[in-house]
DNA sequence: TAAATATCATTTGTATACAAACGAATCACC
DNA sequence: GGTGATTCGTTTGTATACAAATGATATTTA
């Protein structure tokens, strides 16, 4: 039975280079080399998705924010914060439910809204490069799934 | 020329939803989170990464270790700081080059191996259960053409 | 209305993750 | 043999990301 070849028990059956949660992470640790090389203004993906969102959804409160990018409460702060210190969102309180603070975009904000879509357009271009367009449109569809 | 729908100057070419950075970031988020349902010892991914790629490798240095597994030098001293303290691996002074902290399982991490293997299975199962078998390869191998 | 529940924003603590800088040790090359 | 470059491990600083707890405010329900 031993053909001489070097095994491994267990092994076989369980490779690091082929689990679907080691993957994700590569893939989206290379992700974000990629949007860094792109950003405008230093900003961070959960940044950039933060104000994407706010152009399709409009003025929203904190943690409603955060639900719509898929960011809880406590990094949402941070990260409003940091908008806040860019001066690329407002910040409001909701006079209907004093516990709220709404999020809009600032001037600053909107103006830039147009060169991040554009820079995002780049992201994912490179991101994917490696895959035929057929096969980009393969992956999306499976990756949407799996959300 | 308006047809009386609403028409968001841009967005119709890029919505956040469909892009593959924020995608792969919810992909990778839902991932963890079903890692941490099965956890065993608390392993965080990067943790269980650590000590799979040291049973599949071997003993190596520290530094070579985080190259493994692309987590950089300053996040693998951490990572294995905390392997340290679940007395998951030793450390050895490596006689043939100073600089270097030669990193082994220890009895209880080899022990650990074969259960890890396991609830990795299990976590790469429940991850993928919205994906047909054909589909799982599909988006396995295009997922590895990306990284 | 009063009490129980829920939500909002915040804070603290832990764990990746990367950039930049550092001293110590090693290596490459002249 | 010496020197310049590289590598090793470490530290500091910043930015997600989540758990758990908190006080203030709203909502639900009894």
């Amino acid at each position: 039975m031993d053909n001489g070849r070097p095994f491994v028990k267990d092994e076989s059956e369980y490779r690091l280079d082929d689990q679907v949660g080691y993957l994700l992470r590569l893939a989206y640790q290379r992700h974000t080399l990629i949007f860094q090389d792109h950003a405008l203004n230093n900003l961070t993906p959960t940044q950039f998705s933060a104000l994407i969102r706010l152009s399709e959804c409009g003025p929203c409160s904190q943690n409603q924010l955060g639900r719509l990018i898929a960011v809880d409460a406590a990094t949402i702060k941070g990260v409003v914060d940091r908008l806040y210190d860019k001066k690329l969102v407002t910040l409001e309180k909701d006079a209907n439910d004093r516990r709220r603070n709404l999020i809009s975009l600032s001037p600053k904000g909107l103006e830039m809204v147009a060169g991040l879509r554009a820079m995002g357009r780049s992201v994912t271009e490179v991101t994917l490069e490696a895959l035929q367009p057929g096969e980009r449109a393969v992956f999306l569809g499976l990756l949407k799934k799996l959300v």
